[in-house]
DNA sequence: ATTCAGTTTGCATTCGAATGCAATAATGCT
DNA sequence: AGCATTATTGCATTCGAATGCAAACTGAAT
């Protein structure tokens, strides 16, 4: 094939030229031919900031127009050492409340120039092939709201690839994460669950391999005794609807009275008011009062009305976006913790202890 | 800086090497002067189908093994025109349905070799500005289940990019599409309507701009018509659990008294059947019943058990990225349009009709 | 040993944009 | 006008892997 850039060494007429093949994308040497100036100086044109005279930068954007030149990302990210790419790494059946913040972390590397190459992560097993294609990829950063193991963060960060940990983290390591502290809110409500009567509480926690479902049930166990509740059962339930339900079963069934149940998610919380109502003939709030963590949009459906702690996602999204661009932009940038405070929504599952 | 491979002209003594700084990453040349090997034959270890010798192979994988060498995917998608980017169109705020098709369709496009680029699109300016991205990173191929105008598929066939359509098309081009066609089912389901008794039904349709909005719309219409129900009221919505239930409350306001109300997506549906148990006070269904499309698995909370028409939302992703990759691996692959069958589930919030 | 076909291997070039350096043009100053 | 600055521009090289081609090697058949 023709070449389209003059030859180098010997310099002999460059009458081959190719007229831009149909199909053939435009490059920033069509650019320069088309314009008559150098291919250094479509590339100049193109990155903000270069030392490029008006009347040139006119000339070469006529041109580039004229041929829909857009520069090429892959030959830039290859010269740069730059690709522009963050891996964004969620565990997709988990927890359908992770769109809201999939989306909104999505658009905002989109305002800062990145773009979001997306995996699905349901186990170890995943991240470890996960990671190696993000390492192919020459990813700029990752931001991390699934499973991780510590070598795996270890071997990303001896690859000096920047991470962001939401709403997950390693405690005796130092990293940078955004995640949501729940623990005064779920104070509060203790308080207001012991002023409203109650004195046996449930927990139906989340799967014990999660850092935030762990934090959350510890929290929930220390604010409970804090207010003088006794806490006469506990479930362990995988975040998912149908794992409510059973939780709830699993307490019926081992015996205990509680009046009120903490659940560590909504959806598991409305999988347990579910089952509260339909199957145990239950009525919340007035016979069994239900609390949980995380805000999500569904929660507040009238059917359901919950009362729970929310967190703030689009500004914990916001942030993670903010500080894996920092440390994009400048790989010496220290570790740090953004922590966000969550805010109770009254909701109406929780009501005066039945007598 | 050194470089690390050897100079080309003047082949002066090549003494200067660089014994790969601390956070360069292994390059082929690396790994080939460890091997004692040419850069090619490390190249085409990694490449399936190259003719290497099994010797060759081993003491080569030998020394990526030792350097952690993994090929660079960007220089690789330089040279070959190649960058197992898809980019992945969809709407975020429109639909909470769309999150489970998206995590399936990352997974078969990883399993495919493939890259899911992730792009959210809110308006039809918002896919300009996609586009240009995609083409920027030279994606090999673009999975659409957002808005997109005929000038921007047309810009995307021009430049020679496969796309798909998930759930949406355009009807007088030719194009690549997967959808669902619950027209049978929604037949049925008027059929079964009329026999419970129902005479007047309500439409809460989705946005007019949307396609599947408009057809389901289309179709039950005439579905209601065939089995002689009529029409009492059309209400207008945005999928969102607000507008559904906004859209009962002009219903009403209107003066209709349907007894039947059938909704274009499950999240209309249970802002419908809130609204009309919360506020109206109504029961549902022996009062009100109720009809819609998805199938979502909040559909099925039993809070809400929706009678519903099911998309089989797993194949239809799977057959999408089977689209895709077929037409990155031969261009001219002509169009196809796979369509897939509804499924009635069939849930409880259909009754026999009120006298 | 010689020839020939079939494998392997290495060489040199290519993809498209960015950039250090040197050459050139534009501008200011006396 | 003459000279010193400063702002633009172009040249040549670079990033890392893939590949057509020719050289080198292998083994078998004569």
């Amino acid at each position: 094939m023709a070449s389209n850039r003059q030859k180098k060494n010997p310099p002999k007429a460059d009458n081959n030229v190719v007229p831009l093949i149909k199909g053939r994308r435009a490059t920033s040497y069509d650019v320069a031919r088309l314009a008559g100036v150098s291919q250094s100086a479509v590339s100049r044109c193109f990155k903000p900031g270069s030392s490029i005279s008006e009347k040139m930068r006119k000339r070469v954007m006529k041109a580039a127009k004229e041929l829909e030149y857009q520069p090429n990302a892959i030959a830039r990210g290859l010269i740069t050492q730059r690709s522009n790419l963050v891996a964004v790494l969620v565990s997709g059946r988990l927890n359908l409340y992770y769109p809201e913040a999939l989306f909104k972390i999505t658009e905002e590397l989109s305002a800062a120039g990145l773009q979001a190459l997306l995996f699905t992560v349901e186990s170890e097993d995943d991240a470890e092939s996960v990671i190696e294609q993000a390492w192919q990829f020459q990813v700029d950063g990752v931001i991390s709201a699934s499973h991780m193991s510590q070598a795996q963060y270890d071997l990303l960060r001896k690859r000096q690839i920047p991470v962001v940990f939401f709403n997950r983290y390693f405690a005796d390591h130092p990293n940078t994460v955004v995640y949501c502290d729940p623990s005064e809110q779920i104070d509060a409500l203790a308080k207001q669950l012991a002023e409203l009567g109650h004195k046996r509480a449930a927990l139906i926690a989340g799967p014990i391999d999660n850092m935030v479902s762990r934090e959350r049930a510890r929290m929930t166990r220390e604010a409970l005794t804090r207010s003088g509740l006794e806490i006469v059962a506990e479930a362990e339930g995988d975040f998912s609807y149908e794992s409510g339900a059973s939780g709830l079963q699993d307490i019926k069934r081992a015996g205990a009275r509680p009046t009120v149940i903490i659940c560590i998610n909504d959806m598991m919380a409305m999988g347990c008011m579910d089952e509260a109502r339909s199957v145990l003939g239950l009525k919340v709030p007035s016979d069994l009062s239900i609390v949980s963590f995380d805000g999500m949009g569904m929660s507040q459906f009238s059917s359901y009305e919950l009362t729970t702690i929310r967190q703030p996602i689009g500004r914990m999204s916001e942030a993670a976006v903010k500080m894996i661009t920092d440390r994009v932009d400048d790989p010496e940038q220290s570790h740090e913790k953004r922590v966000f405070q969550g805010a109770v929504i009254p909701g109406g599952s929780i009501a005066r202890a039945p007598t």
